[in-house]
Formats: C-alpha cells, sequence, structure tokens
DNA sequence: GTAATGTTTTACCAATCGGTCAAATTATCG
DNA sequence: CGATAATTTGACCGATTGGTAAAACATTAC
C-alpha cells in the first residue's frame, strides 16, 4: 500500500532522492526554455527518462515541481548579492560583483532564464518574495552604496538604479544568448564574449564612456 | 460563397482592417505575457471580443498571428538604431540612442516582453532575421563607434557590448518591471523610476562611477 | 522467507488544445 | 430590390493537456 509523495515515514529514500533531483533537472531544462505554461509534464518526463505517473508520484503538480524549481534558483541567484561587503572596498566589491553575476550568467543560463521567464510572466508564483525578502536584500545593499557616497568614496549615484543595471548587463548574457550570438557571429564562437563583456562592463561601471569634449 | 482570408480582392475590406487590428492588440495583451507556446486562441479571441473561428477566419493560424505581430515590433524595436547618427555628436548621439530606448521600454513595455519572450525561448520564429538584419545593423552603428574612438570622442571600448549594454539596462525596466516595481517598493508608484533610470544610465554612460582611490 | 512498504506501469479520464466545416447571417454593389 | 461576396456562428474533430486508479512489481525490514 502506498501513501506515498513525500513519503508516509519522514525519511526520504535513497530513490526518492535521486529521481526528485533529476526530475527537477529535467525540468530546469524544460521551463528554462519553454516556461510554466509552455511546457508539459510528457517534456519533463521524458527528459528525465521516466513515465509520466511516475514523476507524478515524486511531485503531485506541475505547479509542485515548478515551485520547487524557483525557490531553489532564488536562493542562489542573490548569493552575489549577499556576498556584497560592506566593510570591503567599493571597487573591488563592485568589480567582483560584477565578474560573479556574470559567471553566474555563463556557468548558469538555465537558472537565470527560468527566473527570467517567471518575471516577465508577472512573477504570480514568487510576487510575495519578491517585495519581501528580496526588497529587504536589495535596500540593505542600497544603504551600504549609499554610505560609500556620502564617505566620498564614489559618486552619488541611485544605488537601486546601479544594481538594476548590474543585473540587467550581465544577465542579458544569458537571458538574451541567442541574440547575443547572432549579432556577434560566429567567428566569436567560444565563450569569448563573457570575457569581452567582463572587460567592458568593468570600464564602463569604472569610468563610463569618457566621452569628451570636442 | 467565401474564400476568404486575405480575401480574394487584392483590396482590404474596412472591417477586415479593424478586425485585424483587434486580434493583433489582443494577441499582443496575450502573447506578451504568456509565450507563444503559454498563450491560446481562445484567450486571444476572448480578448479581441469575437468567437475563436472567427478570429481563424482572419489569421488561419496563431502562428500567423505571432509572426505578423513579431515582424512589427522587430522594425519599430530597432528605430531608434537605425536612427543613430554617425555625422552627429558622439555624446549627444548615445545619450538620445539611450534616452529614445528608455520611452519605448517606458511606453510599449508590452512589444518589449513580446520580444523578450521569443529570444528567451530561442528565438525559433526570427533566427534568421536576427542573423540577418538585425546584426547587419549593429556591425553598421558598431564601426560608427569604432570611428568614434579612433577619432579620438570617445574611450575605445568593445562597441557590441556598449550596444547589448543599452538595450538589457532600457529594456530591463520593461521586461522586469515586476521585479523593479516590487524591489522599489510602492512609494515610488509612479512613472518616476523612469526618470530616476534615465538620471542614473546617463551619469554612468557619461562618467561611469568615477571611483576614486582611497 | 515473508510481510510491509515503496515504486512503476497500464489503462484511463475530463478538459482543453488548435483548427475545420457548413450553414446562417450580414454587408456591398449594381 | 436582388445577387453576390464577406462575415459570423455553432457544432464538431482528433490530439494533447494535467492528473488519477489500481494493480503489478521491487525493495526493505524483520
Amino acid at each position: 500500500m502506498a501513501i506515498p509523495r513525500a513519503a508516509k515515514t519522514q525519511r526520504r529514500t535513497r530513490i526518492q532522492e535521486e529521481k526528485e533531483e533529476r526530475i527537477l533537472e529535467a525540468a530546469l531544462d524544460v521551463f528554462s526554455s519553454s516556461g510554466f505554461r509552455g511546457s508539459t509534464i510528457d517534456q519533463i518526463a521524458e527528459a528525465a527518462g521516466m513515465s509520466k505517473p511516475n514523476l507524478l508520484y515524486y511531485f503531485r503538480t506541475k505547479e509542485a515541481i515548478h515551485r520547487q524549481l524557483i525557490d531553489r534558483v532564488l536562493f542562489t541567484w542573490l548569493e552575489p548579492l549577499r556576498a556584497f561587503d560592506a566593510e570591503g572596498d567599493p571597487e573591488a566589491e563592485i568589480r567582483s560583483y560584477i565578474r560573479r553575476k556574470l559567471e553566474m550568467a555563463r556557468d548558469f543560463p538555465r537558472e537565470s532564464r527560468l527566473f527570467a521567464n517567471e518575471i516577465l510572466q508577472g512573477a504570480p508564483h514568487i510576487e510575495d518574495e519578491l517585495k519581501g525578502p528580496l526588497k529587504e536584500l536589495v535596500d540593505e545593499k542600497a544603504e551600504v552604496i549609499r554610505a560609500w557616497a556620502r564617505a566620498g568614496k564614489i559618486t552619488g549615484c541611485d544605488p537601486y538604479h546601479l544594481i538594476f543595471s548590474i543585473w540587467a548587463t550581465t544577465q542579458h548574457y544569458a537571458d538574451f544568448d541567442v541574440q547575443v550570438r547572432a549579432v556577434l557571429g560566429q567567428e566569436s564562437a567560444g565563450e569569448g564574449r563573457f570575457e569581452d563583456a567582463a572587460r567592458f562592463l568593468e570600464q564602463l561601471y569604472m569610468d563610463g564612456l569618457r566621452i569628451r569634449a570636442d
């Protein structure tokens, strides 16, 4: 007799752990490239190499898979911002924040796209977490940046829009990858674009375009 | 006898024009917030205030609606970049390019999201146009920027990544609107964030953060 | 070993999907 | 007006959707 799904006993089986991981991995593939509504359980099941009812034995609904995936991504996605250190050197902190976000765009593009898909569609599943934990974290770091400006270590600027711009420019290389590749052409087929981007962004944030009057 | 659908006679009826417009308008709403696969003909039909078969009288397939929408958006979306003038003053040109892109994000967020959705899902319908016309346009403008750098009017930098970063930072305010609003909180409920963003981006691109060594 | 539990499969369901068809209705034009 | 063409509707289709029921099968604990 099976009272399954998150098991009667609190303990999770080895098989449970393995299969759940495989499902989440497959679901990340599917959700990140088709969005929630555009993805089907069958696609995920096939990608995970199991039958649909078997998949539904581990996750009761499509939403349950998605929610767990989103929760994970949301957490790891904010790691770099959490690491932002008020005591550190402004230049080094901003530089390393940009670098880390860019590395994440390079190494975890699916996670970035999953998140982008969710936000694009109005964040129906995570609005609360955006207005709560996310906002609080950004508020905190914005205050750090403001303090740096007050101390004269950095030009005064809107810290929120600074953070937005770093998010936008770095995640762009994951979310709009197809476009970036199309525009750069195949001559730059490798991962060189990430190094070029890093160089460019570093220069942009450190010095701007340094436009000289004629 | 109806041989309808893009009409037997070359001329388009008044009704045809009106209804097609209404359908495209409704489809923009639906596609931009649910993506292609996530949207249904029924949703579009309802939003357009007509029955599904009636809608399908004007557009044979769901894809046909989507294609026409994408084509339109792709064209108008590149207007600002096309206006980028080689003969103009670098500072004024870049400044006005940023301003125009930001205005488009503010005034046509659905169009931006439609495009973002398409790219996010791998641009299955427009890969050719990205690799063709889009790439050519960007190549041309990149050369303009390079010429400015050679002439010493602007710091040397990778022109492609400069363009990417302007795209990313401006479209962010349309595509990630929900997130931006959530983080800024409701105190900034109005459209003030666009003015703040404009100020910030102008400063960023003109001077960078002007970080001073301790 | 065997009994209890955990896992997988087969067969299935109602709802929704994109799309068709033919008949009914409305607009246009001489 | 009448006729012809354009538009709209309701009824329908096969395929796919998210999800279920129950029995077959495998694993674990004793």
